[in-house]
DNA sequence: TAGAATAGAGAACCAGTAGAGAACAAATCA
DNA sequence: TGATTTGTTCTCTACTGGTTCTCTATTCTA
């Protein structure tokens, strides 16, 4: 994701005046700072930023503009921990965060493949057992059987988690929510990224 | 759970003077320090504060305004993971396995309080998303509040995995199934054993 | 040089936040 | 026990702040 000009200029902002507001800005404060006249002119930008994974998106609520934490790199990561690669919604690409966490993922989830995880948004596989803001350890590869359930790359755009069901003809990817239909997709428009290996979910 | 821009100042000036008060303040004496004319809208975000888990729940005593204590930053104590103890099938004990396993589960999940892993048997809880054969974090506590999930020890005999509800005159275990029925207990026939902190699951 | 991308102004909309105050019930105190 | 605190719930009001539009200006690019 490439920012334009204005975008890095007012994430600089941000990063630098971050330990400089005693509370998250609001739009007319960040307004008069970076001399905007228009509230509706930096949200463009802001929104870019959200897209980004650099800001928090607050979907309608008014606590102010706040920056996605980066934390600090880990270093218990080398210790066999499994990348957190970012949020997956059906029906949008994956929402990579900046700077990779780790997770301590149990051995016997992973097997000794190389994996990654990610964070499920929606409620497309709920009759699976898997439910928003569930994570998801995905094993990396480019294949899969029938049946299994698959992060899959459609048109090279956008990317969901959905069962998989190959014919010769077409690739079938079922939902498990009985609001949504499967749907059927060319072969080349269909690339798989990995399998499902393991879910964590926290109660917290 | 993010916080507004008043629930945070809130926040700020319980921590500020918790060592200030000789007791737990209460809801007036605080309206008067933050300049606030009415009870009632200190309660909206006091409440708000107890949902962040940053201010204990106080189930109607007087004079209880409390911060929760926080856990200072997790130490990696995790060296040699969370034991494995069992099975966890509703309406039978706990099959202890012999020898304790570990699993290496992530911080996230844990926190810092003492934890263990039980497998689930049996579909009592598939509405919530906790299938036969997942795995679940169980904090080790002997009190829950309402509507978390517990492991409950009935009548000293067997154990389940339900959402608990307690009035003042009994308990009500709440499975998440349509084909189960909520049971009501005697207080003194319902020992908690933990509350579900995080849930883990192998496709393999 | 036309069209696209970027940037901004400003108006309008309305959900979220904040607070007041009344009424009630449970806990505490005299 | 009765009176008083104190937490809880409710309704009502106000306004702030994020969002969405449309319209315009400027810069970049094929």
């Amino acid at each position: 994701m490439n920012l334009t000009r204005r975008q890095t200029e007012i994430y600089r902002y941000l990063v630098d005046n971050a330990g400089h507001f005693d509370r998250p800005p609001t739009y007319d404060e960040l307004c008069e700072a970076l001399g905007l006249a228009s509230r509706g002119s930096l949200h463009k930008h802001i929104q870019a930023l959200v897209h980004a994974g650099l800001v928090e998106p607050m979907d309608g609520s008014h606590r102010g503009i706040r920056l996605v934490e980066q934390e600090e790199p880990v270093q218990e990561s080398a210790e066999a921990g499994v990348p957190y690669l970012g949020t997956i919604a059906a029906g949008r690409p994956i929402e990579a965060i900046p700077q990779a966490d780790y997770l301590q993922v149990p051995a016997e989830l992973t097997g000794s493949k190389p994996c990654y995880v990610l964070k499920v948004s929606g409620d497309s596989m709920i009759e699976e057992g898997i439910l928003d803001g569930d994570y998801v350890v995905i094993e990396q590869r480019d294949s899969a059987r029938n049946g299994e359930i698959v992060v899959a790359l459609l048109n090279g755009e956008e990317v969901t988690l959905k069962r998989i069901e190959q014919t010769p003809a077409e690739v079938i990817l079922h939902p498990a929510n009985i609001a949504m239909m499967p749907v059927a997709y060319p072969h080349d428009a269909v690339q798989i990224q990995g399998v499902l290996r393991g879910l964590l979910r926290s109660y917290r």
